[in-house]
DNA sequence: TCTCATGGCGATACAGCGTATTGTTCCGCT
DNA sequence: AGCGGAACAATACGCTGTATCGCCATGAGA
C-alpha cells in the first residue's frame, strides 16, 4: 500500500478562531451594512456551518461586540501627542474616520458598555490625556462629555449621510432632495426658524461641523481644568 | 322581516388608522424593548393579521420612524422659557426623561434624520431658542453641538443601564458587576488612569452628570452668542 | 494494536421574522 | 341588479438566531 493508493486523510474543517470569525463578520458589515452580517453569512464565509460559531460567541450580540472592539485598535494613535487637547481631537477624529470606514460602528456606537481589550485602552488613552490635570471627577466629567458629543455627532453625520444616499445624490438642497413633505411643511408657516435656517444656512461640511462643535467643548474643558483644586 | 330576524351585519373590523398602530407598537416597546415589536405582534393587539399593517406603512422602519415622532411629542414643554439657556436646557432634560420612559429611544436616538411633525417641532424649538443671538451659522452650530452631546449621552446611560440590570443589580461597583474580566484587565497594569478612574472616582449619579456636561457645553455656547456679528 | 470515551462538528429542526402574492368578501356606484 | 374596486385575510417564501441530536475522528489507556 503505497502513498499513491492510500487516500488523503479526510481533509479536518479548517481551524476557526475569533479572530477570522471577526473578519469576516466586519468584512461582510463594511460590503453591506450591519444588517447583513447573519450567523449563517458570516459562517459561509468561512466554510462552516453556522453552528460552528457557537463555540467562539455565545451569542450574535457577542459578536457585535467583538466587532466593535476589532475596530477600536484603528482609533488609537501610533504615538501620544503631547498636550491634552491635541490627544482628545485626535482621539475623536480617528473615531470619526473609523466610523466613515466602517458605517456599522455609527450604529453600534455607544450602544453598550466597550470592555474589550481595545475598548479599554480608547478609554484609557482619553483618561490618561487629562490625567493629573484636574481631580479625578473633573476628568471623569470632561471625558464623558467629549466622547458624548462625537459618539452623537458621528451618529447624525452617518446618518445623514445615508438619508442622502438613499434619496439620491444631492447634498445640498434639503428640501428637493427630501422630497415635498419638508418642503410642505415648511410651508406652513409653523417652522419659522427652521425654514429660515434650511432657507438661509450655509452648507457647512462635515468635517469642519465636527471639527468645530469639538473645538468648542474643548474649550468648556479647558476652562476648567488649570483651575487651581479649590 | 324585523330588526330581530336579520343578522347583525358581520362585524366589520375595528378601522385602523396609523395612530392606533403606533400606539400599540410603543406600548410593546415599552414593555419588552424595541426586539420585541413585529408586525405580527402589533397586528395581534389590534386584532388583525400582519399584512393589514401595509396600508399604513410601507415597511417597519417607517414604523419605528413613527414610534419615534410620537414619543417625540413628549419632549416640548407646555411653555417655551424666557431665556435661550434655560430653553435649551430643558430641551435637553425632557429628551433625557422621555429616553428613560421609553429606552428603547435611545436605540433609535440620531439613528435617522427626524422629519416626522413633532421631530420637526423639536427642531424648531432647539432653533427659536437661539434665534437672533446669532448668526445663522453659530445657532447651527450650537444646536448640533447641543444636540449631538445630549444624544451621546442619553445612549450611553441607556447603556449603561441596561448593563447594570443585566449584571445583577450594583449600581456601584463596576468591577465586581462586570465580572472579573475588568478586574483582571485591570490588573495587569496596562490601564493605569482607568484603573485610578475606576478606584478613586466618585459615583456620581446620571442625572447630575448630564447636567453637569450640558452645562459645560452651554457656557461654551454663550461665549459664542452676544458677540457682536464682528 | 485494539478499544473506548470524548469532544468537535454537521445536519436537522423549530419558532419567528418581514414581506410578496393571491384569494375572498363586501361596499358603493351605475 | 350587477359590477368594479378596494379593503382585508390567508398563504407562502426565504431568511433569521439558536437548540438539539447523532456521528465520526481522534487521542488515551489497556
Amino acid at each position: 500500500m503505497t502513498v499513491w493508493d492510500r487516500p488523503e486523510p479526510p481533509t479536518r474543517p479548517v481551524p476557526l478562531d475569533r479572530e477570522r470569525i471577526v473578519a469576516a463578520a466586519v468584512a461582510l458589515a463594511d460590503e453591506g451594512g450591519l444588517e447583513s452580517v447573519s450567523l449563517r453569512k458570516v459562517a459561509a464565509r468561512l466554510n462552516a456551518g453556522p453552528m460552528r460559531l457557537y463555540g467562539f460567541i455565545a451569542t450574535k450580540e457577542e459578536l457585535f461586540d467583538l466587532m466593535v472592539d476589532e475596530v477600536q485598535a484603528e482609533i488609537l494613535p501610533e504615538e501620544q501627542p503631547g498636550d491634552w487637547r491635541e490627544a482628545l481631537s485626535v482621539l475623536a477624529h480617528r473615531t470619526r474616520q473609523t466610523a466613515l470606514r466602517h458605517e456599522w460602528l455609527a450604529d453600534l456606537l455607544g450602544g453598550r458598555p466597550t470592555l474589550g481589550p481595545n475598548g479599554l485602552a480608547v478609554t484609557e488613552a482619553t483618561l490618561a490625556a487629562l490625567d493629573g490635570l484636574a481631580d479625578i471627577d473633573t476628568v471623569m466629567r470632561a471625558v464623558e462629555t467629549v466622547s458624548a458629543y462625537f459618539t452623537g455627532a458621528i451618529r447624525r453625520e452617518v446618518a445623514n449621510l445615508r438619508a442622502e444616499r438613499a434619496t439620491g445624490l444631492s447634498e445640498r438642497d434639503w428640501q428637493r432632495a427630501h422630497g415635498p413633505h419638508v418642503t410642505r411643511m415648511l410651508a406652513t408657516g409653523r417652522f419659522p426658524s427652521l425654514s429660515k435656517a434650511v432657507h438661509d444656512g450655509t452648507d457647512t461640511d462635515p468635517e469642519t461641523s465636527f471639527a468645530t462643535g469639538l473645538d468648542w467643548i474643548l474649550d468648556a474643558v479647558a476652562t476648567r481644568l488649570n483651575r487651581p483644586p479649590a
